[in-house]
DNA sequence: CGCGCATTTGAGGACTGTCAACTTCCGTGG
DNA sequence: CCACGGAAGTTGACAGTCCTCAAATGCGCG
């Protein structure tokens, strides 16, 4: 594994702040792996051994029932994925496959595990990282049950833009069937979403899309500080909002969408 | 504060396991208070101070957007909720609201932040129960993405079936317009899709659902242990099944339902 | 150039939401 | 104890949203 790959791993939420002991402790039988693309990387209801950490590529998290299937995220690099299985050492939820060529850092579960249990900061930043993926979900439900499939896309747009600091014009990072899969519907009606923003001052051209005017577009999507990461608080920014920048990766990835129970609920 | 109700918070799993110090410092400026129903706890976007538990009652939280609402879950004693929001002490993204007479336990943010930071166990305690959550919502988001209304119904009877440990009559805990808005439908629907599993076998009157064929409904409903946290294993009961009883009260909350981001993602 | 796959477009149907009227339930007040 | 009012729940008619199937178009790679 090269430094530099290890800056990155370093660099990211769930490992700054913590000790230098601890880093190599959790990070001491890791092993950087490279798949080709469309690639499956672990199963719903696998036991989960390692947490991932990609580091070049992109990754989907899908899941299935009755032969039905749906995109629940997709991610980019620098992320970690399925830390929660870890944390439990519980079988995971979904399943991960490469969408292209990656490079994925696996760090062995009982050695997260175990610098948990040594470095209370290291324990800190697991919880926060996961509150991060939790509050990341939250906003992805609101986003489903509150939204119509036009209005989904319609964020997801302007979360492109926030995200890349695009001007008017945008750049799709993923095959449309399977960006209509992560934003609840299919290829044909994602097709239909994107005519019907036309009024709205949206053109395509493949994978390039152009925001002709971003006030019509945002009085249909509405964004909302409370769905969409990347929108405008009202007020001042506050400190908290610190934290909450953890998100704005997996945000990027997954715009308008993003990351429990009864006796615990974020 | 009463000490059987000390008790019943120190048996959450937030709290068991932990140093007695621990315990101690958490529940420091904790105050204990009455709410009568239909009373508004938290409204989104409202910083947050505590962490809420439920001692007695139940609460619902929900979100809005653009005049449209939703419930997101049902919370039933003993139970914590918004722990995500206090561990990045950040703004709520759901409001929470009670639905009858509550004993909650209000415990300050701090105080949690606090006990983290000198406590690993209670920090590996915060972070499991949050994965445990994490893991609920995503189970939550498959349900919705990859059943119609009738199955999600389906489901939920069933997993009220096993969570009350009844037999074929079975107790709905809510309103069914809110329990229409949990199951991301409208109650008229509701109603329709209790119609429709007439023909498999289910019969209401009033909160009284009666399932006279287990199979039948099963064979519509097929739970799926990576969604309903009820739904049977199908090899052996292992260890890790243990961390995830976590959720059950959760799940009993929000049967078929129950508990991330670029940079984590469960 | 031709094939395969992704995407688009059209037609039709299934599912879900909206509106309105009706029924049932429940608590209040007579 | 009963009558009443209001809210919850149900039902029907209708519309909007979304899915499915099929065919056509477009793109990329051999």
């Amino acid at each position: 594994m090269r430094a530099s790959d290890l800056e990155r791993v370093k660099s990211l939420p769930l490992f700054t702040d913590v000790a230098a002991d601890t880093f190599r402790v959790a990070t001491a039988g890791a092993h950087l792996q490279r798949f080709p693309g469309n690639t499956v990387l672990l199963l719903e209801g696998d036991p989960v051994d390692f947490l991932y950490v990609l580091l070049d590529g992109q990754v989907e998290l899908h899941g299935t029932w009755n032969d039905r299937e749906t995109v629940l995220a997709i991610l980019r690099p620098v992320s970690t994925f399925i830390l929660a299985a870890v944390v439990l050492d519980a079988e995971a939820l979904m399943s991960a496959r490469t969408l292209e060529r990656c490079e994925i850092l696996m760090i062995p579960g009982d050695a997260i595990r175990t610098a948990m249990r040594l470095d209370p900061r290291f324990g800190m930043a697991v919880s926060r990282d996961l509150a991060g993926c939790y509050r990341g979900l939250v906003r992805t439900i609101k986003n489903h049950k509150l939204r119509n499939s036009t209005e989904r896309l319609a964020n997801y747009l302007l979360a492109l833009r926030a995200a890349d600091n695009s001007g008017g014009v945008v750049r799709l990072h993923h095959e449309k069937r399977v960006l209509a899969s992560l934003l609840g519907m299919t290829p044909e009606n994602l097709s239909r979403a994107f005519a019907a923003l036309q009024q709205h001052g949206v053109t395509v051209e493949g994978a390039v899309v152009t925001l002709r005017s971003i006030g019509a577009l945002e009085a249909l999507a509405k964004p909302d500080p409370l769905i969409d990461n990347h929108a405008p608080r009202g007020g001042e920014i506050v400190a908290e909002a610190d934290a909450e920048v953890w998100s704005s990766e997996w945000y990027r990835a997954n715009p308008s969408d993003a990351s429990a129970a009864g006796k615990r609920h974020g």
